[in-house]
DNA sequence: TCCAACGTAGTTTTT
DNA sequence: CTACGTTGGA
């Protein structure tokens, strides 16, 4: 059916392909036999089952490299696909010091999303789209449902928009178009579910928008509805690789198996184990149907861990063997036997912290009987980003630098957002929902009426936003202050707009396939460079003056991050491009100067290794947790559980298990057993740390027995008394951690009272100061070299108390 | 148009 | 407990 087979490339030109295959191959020493069969099998699927540290993206590069060095393809004519652009980036890198030389255009190394932009942007017609459409992140997609919701009179306290965007993306997790949707989905959201997304998706087309769902799911519809096409890239995409495919979604799997249709030269490589965004719509089911989906499928197994410990690497093997229907792995490694797992249970969460933070000092200085590790080596993995409260709190007070991984990311940011907005209004004229963001940032008397009125004109002659303030303008439909500054923006975007491009020219371009964005037409180059007409669209738009002469403490920092964007402008050919570099791009990697602790979640350790890990909060509700138990019972606790695996697989040497027996959630005190999971360690890789106690270590030395885990949880509930607890929350009135330093702890009362006028006080980042005003617990504090500052109690330290 | 008071919800989040 | 969003009043 298609006009290659697996010898075409050797066909095609054989003498230099032969002379290619004669090439030396370097990259395929120091493989192990597992990598380099998945290496050496190119012909046919094959599913890589990589354990976690098994050298899989070693594998997957070798293969790439293997495959144009062996002629079977060239760059531009391999597919292969990640999830993150730092994979992505990772495996672009590695190819190149793998080939010795950097690549030269593997256009189609991408995320899914990355790659189906690029591909969208060529056939955008098919689907109704201009090919400059641009793409919404969520928080657009929200804005534009609630326009939607509001139409239907639906009671939004039940029914909230963001449930709906929750619904709508599901569906396009599962490739379901409008008119797709199953019977047993149209109840969704109160049965308007339905109407409700297909109204949502003709909004779109109007606004030449697409949400990231659509990206794959346009590009699905596309395949499926014009074979012409499908077997024209299925026969450009001569190899497909594919990362992580155990979290793909049912939209990526057919997305997949569109593309891999014709010659099934695939190869998928993940690890079931590590399955963990199910709640994404990722489906483990994918990479445990490969062998059916693809048969005389090639299935290798990477079992050999270049990462971990032994001790570790059982631990991990023996929680993940509690789950069913794994394609099964078993890890080994050469390594030394190393420490075994730590484990260790505390009164409550502030005590985990205080003693995990004291840990890490240790571990720094080589205290701990252990090797010295570098801070940059350490990791706090959390369950729930609530969590990493309680550390930052204690590492602030003892001045432990830490960085936190996966925070609110820089384009976020209101001024970014509205910056940008600017720059899509001009880039994509059709763009209401940057219109209505832009047209009163900053102020310009155009309220809820204003709008109002440009909406109705604008619907009334079937135009977008622009092209509606610019009618009711000349029906001087809108009268006084508000018309002049809205002319002044019309006018404002127009003449923006024409800076955008030279003059429209034509070209001639067959080369359908060849990388380079779309081929029908195309611009002479502008007379500015996009990077001075940001600062012109920034500066006559007002904004720039709008955070000049806004006088809060936050706006110098908003300007400064406006430089910041446009300094990033640089790096890109023209404003789209930088658009669509932003809302595709999720990593927020500043490299901080200096030695930091990590902390992160779970989710976000994924791929990442330490030598010394964390691993708090293993308490039954928390982790596993009980929403992921109530929701999606069984499957929930096995998604859960290779949570656990993943956590205790990024540990290369030390991994250290906690929980608490006290923790405070949403302002009350709850005790909580000790995780499940503590229960399937194997006992023989685990050691039991004595905790340091209160009054003495009471809870630890003398009420932890070191077998039987649950005898100390049940030991710790004796302490859950009333009295007990009044203590407990008593001591963490004022905020802070607990009164003393001293090893010896006893309850200092008069330390848990509030600050005094007058106090000396200590701030992480202010220094020392005296409290010169005090409301509830926000106190001012005249500092000695910040000035006055008003700060909340929680950071602050009695002086006296500053342990070092 | 802006701020303050109130109410409510409160995992994980690669793009 | 707290962070956010919505509402209501000035």
């Amino acid at each position: 059916m298609n006009d290659f087979d697996e010898n075409a490339a050797f066909e095609g030109a054989s003498l230099s392909a032969r002379a290619m295959a004669a090439r030396p191959q370097p990259y395929l020493d120091g493989l192990n036999p597992a990598q380099r069969e998945a290496v050496e099998t190119m012909d046919g699927p094959v599913l890589m089952l990589a354990g976690a540290g098994t050298g899989k993206t070693r594998a997957l590069t070798a293969r790439i490299v293997h495959l144009m060095n062996t002629g079977r393809a060239r760059p531009n004519e391999i597919l292969a696909v990640t999830f993150t652009n730092k994979a992505a980036r990772e495996m672009k890198n590695r190819v190149g010091s793998m080939l010795g030389q950097p690549v030269e255009g593997m256009p189609w190394l991408g995320t899914f999303h990355a790659i189906c932009v690029k591909l969208l942007r060529r056939h955008a017609e098919l689907v109704g789209l201009k090919s400059n459409f641009t793409i919404l992140d969520t928080d657009d997609q929200l804005r534009l449902l609630k326009q939607l919701v509001a139409v239907e009179s639906i009671d939004d306290k039940r029914w909230p928009a963001r449930m709906l965007a929750g619904i709508i993306d599901d569906w396009k997790n599962r490739a379901l178009t409008p008119d797709k949707l199953p019977a047993a989905d149209a109840g969704a959201y109160n049965h308007l579910g339905p109407k409700i997304y297909a109204a949502y998706q003709v909004r779109l087309r109007e606004l030449n928008c697409c949400d990231f769902g659509d990206l794959l799911l346009h590009m699905v519809t596309i395949f499926q509805n014009h074979e012409d096409l499908l077997q024209q890239y299925q026969r450009w995409f001569k190899y497909i690789l594919v990362d992580e495919y155990q979290d793909t979604n049912v939209a990526q799997y057919l997305w997949l198996r569109l593309l891999a249709g014709g010659h099934k030269n695939i190869c998928c490589v993940g690890d079931d184990d590590q399955s963990i965004y199910g709640w994404r719509g990722a489906e483990v089911g994918n990479i445990l149907r490969f062998e059916k989906d693809f048969p005389g499928s090639h299935v290798v197994r990477l079992e050999q861990n270049y990462r971990s410990t032994p001790h570790i690497l059982a631990a991990a093997s023996g929680v993940i063997a509690g789950n069913e229907g794994r394609l099964g792995k078993t890890l080994w490694t050469d390594a030394q036997e190393g420490e075994k797992l730590r484990l260790i249970g505390h009164w409550d969460g502030e005590e985990e912290a205080r003693w995990i933070g004291d840990e890490i000092e240790g571990l720094q200085r080589g205290t701990r009987g252990l090797r010295k590790f570098s801070l940059d080596h350490m990791a706090i993995l959390v369950r729930a980003s609530h969590q990493m409260r309680a550390f930052e709190d204690r590492f602030l007070t003892i001045g432990l630098p830490y960085r936190v991984i996966g925070g609110p990311r820089f384009y976020e940011r209101l001024e970014i957002r509205d910056a940008m907005a600017y720059f899509r209004i001009v880039t994509s004229p059709d763009d209401d929902l940057a219109f209505e963001r832009v047209v009163n940032t900053p102020k310009r008397g155009l309220g809820k009426v204003a709008m109002q009125k440009i909406q109705g004109t604008a619907r009334q002659h079937g135009t977008n936003l622009v092209e509606g303030a610019r009618r009711l303008l000349g029906e001087k439909g809108i009268g006084g202050k508000g018309a002049t500054e809205l002319r002044l923006l019309v006018e404002g975007i127009d003449r923006w707009s024409s800076k955008l491009h030279g003059p429209r020219i034509e070209v001639n371009d067959d080369a359908v396939l060849d990388d380079g964005g779309p081929v029908r037409m195309e611009f002479a180059p502008p007379e500015i460079s996009h990077v001075e007409l940001a600062e012109i669209i920034l500066d006559e738009s007002g904004y720039t003056a709008h955070w000049q002469n806004d006088k809060t403490p936050e706006a110098p920092g908003r300007l400064e991050n406006i430089k910041e964007l446009v300094k990033a402008l640089d790096q890109f050919e023209n404003l789209q491009g930088f658009l669509e570099h932003v809302s595709l791009i999720m990593d927020n990697e500043k490299e901080g100067e200096g030695e930091k602790v990590s902390i992160m979640t779970l989710h976000a350790a994924k791929g990442l290794e330490f030598p010394a890990v964390f691993l708090p909060g293993w308490e039954d509700g928390l982790f596993p947790s009980q929403r992921s138990m109530d929701e999606s019972g069984q499957k929930g606790l096995e998604e859960e559980r290779r949570l656990a695996y993943v956590g205790i697989t990024r540990a290369e040497e030390i991994c250290t298990i906690s929980f608490a027996a006290n923790r405070r959630v949403f302002g009350q005190w709850q005790n909580a057993m000790p995780s499940r999971f503590i229960d399937e360690l194997p006992e023989a890789h685990v050691d039991v740390l004595t905790p340091p106690g209160l009054y003495g270590g009471g809870f630890g030395a003398a009420a932890m027995p070191q077998s039987t885990l649950h005898d100390a949880a049940a030991e710790a509930n004796v302490y859950n008394s009333p009295g007990w607890r009044r203590l407990q929350s008593r001591a963490s009135q004022r905020g802070i951690s607990q009164p003393s330093e001293s090893k010896n702890m006893t309850i200092d009362m008069t330390a848990t009272s509030s600050f005094t006028m007058g106090e000396r006080v200590f701030h992480q980042k202010f220094g020392y100061g005296a409290i010169i005003g005090i409301e509830g617990d926000k106190l001012e504090v005249a500092f000695e070299k910040a000035g006055d500052k008003k700060v909340v109690a929680r950071f602050l330290v009695a002086a006296d108390d500053v342990p070092f």
